[in-house]
RNA sequence: GGGCGAUUAGCUCAGGGGUAGAGCGCCACGUUGACAUCGUGGAGGUCGGUGGUUCGAAACCACCAUCGCCCACCA
């Protein structure tokens, strides 16, 4: 083995061997482990919140996997209608192209092959982050499978009258030229404007004010509305003003929805333009004149002065116009709420069209309840507020979206406008009778791509087809996700799974934090604070890491800033850590429900880590190499160090099982640090090296020793497998032969059971800790270099204290690197102390110990135990206390107190004597 | 306007009614036959504030402060 580990030399090959053997494949039977993956972008790359995301459900399956359970992990991806249209067209921009030049055909051609060409990055990455999913399964969502299920739902659907098409009001893009739903449109605010306009009344008698942030909307302005209850205005209400510029004569309203203390108290109506206007309009039954083109110009209906007109230019021809007319009162700052859309970033208008929506009030009612009652369980489970919340007051879900790009809405039209839904023209004929000689012409428009994903845990798993993944695999056990994607995903798959696939689609919905960078800010490409996973595993110079931030740049006068940040972040680049180390980063940093910033320190600390795990492996299989485990002898007794590690082992699994259940994935990797580092080498390593490298040992407990420490590395592997497939795998191999197993593989090998514990084994080695630490307390104070041997002499000990010796004494010897240990009835004056319970350990000072520190030293633990036995004693000395707690508290601060009262005593003692020692 | 979360060591974060924990960083000593990506020892915190419950609060409750996120139709 190599000095060092080195994840390069090992990763890769691995994973083309578990590929190829098949270990990831599904099982088969019934009550199986299934996570489906929250599919990603085809087009796009791996970030970090997806290498998180796959490293729990990694782990997750893993273990699963481990426990001898039918298993899969169902990968996949999304065609992500408009953000992968927006790619395309972008890159055809770069060739002077767009979209209707190819013409759809074309241009949907065009789209495959891209997604051909980069769906394979992902796949690509995921491998490298060793994800075990099955991959004969992988599925894109615009599969002719899949697709298939799409229309058929969106048939059954619409058969149900659960679908149906409306003229509403839609958050209409006007760069995208589509309908969005609510949830893609993010609101911020703005700085802006409040315009006071006043319109003058028709009967000539004055006029009213209102203020809007939207002037340019007032073209199509068909009432003014105040509050019924407005005193100041309710002489006006049923009267008619003269709408400026349009001329038109529109009525004054009263309506409860104007705050009388916002603005001038009236209000514009614009119905075409607005979502509460329009609420308004509807029950005032007022007209709705749409203003707009669906490019956002002024469209031809509107005076001529403004058609043609951006609605920006527009706007300020308007608040011109009305300066000119003298009808502008004045214009106040104000912030508002600028709607925008989430990938265009454009401001969205709210724009009257035909669009399809799903009826999502039935959906929802037993999607809530699947939660309220517990079949669906979120972890932590207060985002199943967050849930209720939103389903409470869900609006119908606009799923028509006017892009080429995704699953084109099974419904024609014949040259009449009738509309008929169905799966395919032939069905379509058959089903309603229409007669071969009418033109059919299908709808343009395709669906939200929300709509295929809230089908993706059964269509992927074969839906509608009873097939054997369905039987073993649905519902899925958990979905591991981020909060972002609860609406979008969550709720909508949670419908959709109880309506078709007969129940919910996973029990458990695991939601973790968002990856940030080291200062808490959220990773984007523009701020130039993006780690590809990658990078980290294998590592990149300074230079390509600058060229990889500062290219491709939406704002490329960014660059200099971003590339001054990555210098001074990375003077050296980033180092190659490996896969396991991410992975372990990851799981450490997953704690409950917040965010996490991803901070360079701890890779490396992990990195470390399977540096240490490397090393002691590499040491367990030298030290042993040259010894016959066939020669352990049947009578053979464990020593107390083994007892004591295969005890803390059990305790491990243990905690490892308990934590992964709860999906503390951080607390199962504190675990599993905490016992490999402080417990397997830091002791029992230390401690078999007493046997295995001493000559007079007997060859049997020599074998004995070896053969534990072969099996305890060998379960301890097999543990952190899960979490270390990589280094695990390569270890776990090398250790076949030696403990004659003929496994292939670590992915299938059993998880370890737990066995019950050796306590007796603990408290020694507890007791032995001690008093090597002590010791080493001494050395450490007192500057005694570590290979300077020293003796200890023993005193005021008990019966147990020497027979814990005696058993233990080769071990002190060597741990605590000792030149002599005997039990004296009295020691020496000159001595530096140190007590364990009631044992006095005393190493004389001749020649190693200076007396001024050692009274220093022994002065500060004497503040110590003096403020401790205060604090106690207090506690003791409330009646309250001793009345009131329980009894077993008490009596452990009564042995408490009395510890430290000899502790105390002895200390005092002992500093006397160096005083006298000193005169 | 509603809802959620955070506030613990220099930094990043666990914990949780019974004397404050980890990793990293820091200081000191160290080339002992797995590992300097290491070993041993050490320093470092009135657990955001104020009240309450309790024999006992960093933990539970209330309020406050600061920071963050989500949802919501104030023109």
């Amino acid at each position: 083995m190599q000095k060092t580990f080195e994840p390069q030399a090992i990763e890769q090959a691995h994973y083309e061997r578990w590929e190829q053997a098949g270990y990831f494949a599904a099982g088969e039977g019934q009550d199986g482990f299934c996570i489906v993956i929250p599919p990603p972008n085809v087009t796009g790359t791996l970030h970090m919140g997806h290498a998180f995301q796959d490293t729990i459900m990694d782990t997750l399956t893993r273990y699963h996997r481990m426990r001898g359970v039918p298993t899969l992990w169902q990968p996949g991806t999304d065609h992500a209608g408009i953000a992968t249209q927006m790619v395309v067209e972008r890159q055809l921009n770069a060739e002077g192209q767009t979209r209707h030049d190819l013409g759809r055909d074309g241009f949907v051609d065009r789209v495959w092959q891209w997604k051909e060409t980069s769906g394979g990055k992902i796949s690509g990455q995921m491998r490298r982050l060793g994800a075990s999913v099955d991959w004969s399964r992988d599925r894109f969502t615009m599969d002719e499978g899949l697709s298939e299920v799409v229309r058929d739902v969106f048939v059954q659907l619409y058969d149900e009258g659960l679908i149906y098409r409306g003229k509403r009001l839609v958050n209409w893009d006007p760069v995208l030229r589509t309908a969005l739903s609510d949830l893609e449109v993010l609101s911020d605010d703005e700085a802006g404007h409040l315009w006071h306009f006043r319109y003058p009344l028709t009967d000539g008698r004055g006029h009213l004010t209102v203020a809007t942030t939207r002037p340019e909307t007032m073209l199509g302005d068909t009432a003014v509305a105040v509050h019924p209850n407005d005193e100041r205005y309710q002489h006006l209400i049923g009267k008619t003003i003269e709408l400026p510029i349009v001329g038109r004569e529109i009525p004054i309203i009263a309506d409860d929805y104007v705050d009388p203390e916002f603005g001038t108290g009236c209000v514009k109506i614009t119905p075409a333009h607005d979502f509460n206007d329009y609420e308004i309009g509807q029950r005032h039954n007022l007209e709705m004149i749409n203003v707009l083109t669906d490019d956002a110009r002024i469209n031809d209906e509107m005076p001529t002065a403004y058609r043609g007109l951006d609605r920006f230019d527009a706007r300020k021809r308007v608040v011109q116009a009305f300066e000119d007319l003298g009808l502008l009162e004045h214009i106040d700052d104000h912030t508002l709420k600028v709607p925008r859309g989430d990938r265009s970033g454009s401001v969205v208008e709210p724009y009257l069209t035909d669009q399809w929506y799903v009826r999502v009030g039935p959906l929802a009612k037993p999607a809530i309840e699947a939660v309220e009652d517990g079949r669906i369980r979120f972890v932590p489970e207060n985002w199943s507020k967050t849930y209720f919340n939103w389903m409470n007051s869900l609006e119908d879900w606009c799923i028509s979206r006017q892009l080429w790009w995704g699953h084109r809405i099974p419904a024609w039209y014949d040259d009449a406008g009738n509309i008929f839904v169905g799966k395919d023209e032939d069905e379509v004929r058959r089903k309603h009778g229409v007669e071969a000689s009418v033109a059919l012409r299908q709808d343009d428009d395709v669906l939200d791509t929300w709509f295929s994903s809230a089908l993706w845990p059964f269509s992927t798993l074969g839906w509608p087809e009873k097939t054997p993944a369905m039987a073993s695999f649905y519902p899925t056990s958990v979905l591991v996700t981020g909060f972002d994607i609860i609406f979008f995903w969550v709720a909508r798959m949670v419908m959709m799974g109880m309506k078709f696939a007969g129940d919910v689609p996973f029990r458990e919905v695991y939601i973790h934090g968002l990856i940030r960078d080291q200062d808490g800010q959220k990773m984007s490409k523009s701020k130039g604070n993006v780690l590809d996973p990658i990078d980290l595993i294998d590592g990149i110079d300074l230079e390509s890491l600058v060229a990889k931030r500062t290219t491709g740049l939406m704002q490329p006068h960014l660059a200099p800033k971003i590339e001054k940040a990555t210098r001074r972040q990375f003077p050296d680049g980033i180092p190659e850590f490996g896969t396991d180390a991410l992975r372990f980063t990851f799981a450490s940093l997953a704690t409950t429900g917040r965010d996490i910033r991803f901070d360079l320190g701890r890779i490396e600390g992990y990195r470390n880590f399977c540096n240490k795990l490397w090393n002691a492996s590499r040491f367990t299989l030298q030290a042993t190499q040259e010894i016959d485990l066939d020669t352990v002898p049947e009578s053979y007794e464990p020593s107390l160090p083994e007892r004591w590690i295969r005890s803390r082992l059990n305790a491990l699994v243990d905690e490892v099982d308990r934590q992964f259940a709860r999906y503390r994935l951080d607390l199962a990797a504190q675990a599993m640090y905490e016992f490999t580092w402080h417990e397997f080498c830091d002791w029992f390593v230390e401690l078999a090296k007493s046997t295995l490298y001493d000559d007079d040992a007997a060859a049997g407990d020599k074998a004995g020793m070896a053969k534990t420490l072969l099996d305890v590395l060998d379960t301890l592997l097999r543990v952190l497998h899960p979490l270390m497939p990589f280094i695990t795998e390569e270890i776990g191999l090398q250790l076949n032969d030696r403990l004659q197993l003929e496994r292939e593989s670590l992915c299938t090998a059993d998880w370890p059971k737990s066995c019950a514990r050796d306590t007796g084994a603990e408290s020694d080695m507890t007791w032995l800790q001690g008093v090597v630490g002590g010791i080493r307390q001494i050395r450490g104070e007192m500057d005694i270099a570590p290979g300077r041997a020293v003796p200890v002499l023993l005193s005021d000990y008990s019966a147990e204290d020497k027979t814990r010796v005696e058993a233990a004494r080769s071990l002190l010897m060597r741990l605590a690197n000792l030149q002599s240990l005997e039990f004296v009835d009295t020691t020496p004056t000159a001595c530096a102390v140190a007590l364990h319970s009631n044992l006095r350990i005393s190493v004389p000072m001749a020649g190693l110990i200076d007396i001024a520190k050692e009274q220093e030293r022994l002065q500060k633990q004497r503040d110590k135990t003096a403020q401790d036995l205060a604090k106690t004693e207090g506690k003791l000395n409330n009646k309250n206390f001793v009345d009131r707690a329980p009894e077993a508290v008490v009596a452990q601060e009564r042995r408490r107190a009395d510890e430290h009262r000899s502790t105390l005593a002895r200390l005092d003692e002992q500093l006397q004597e160096l005083a006298s020692l000193k005169d």
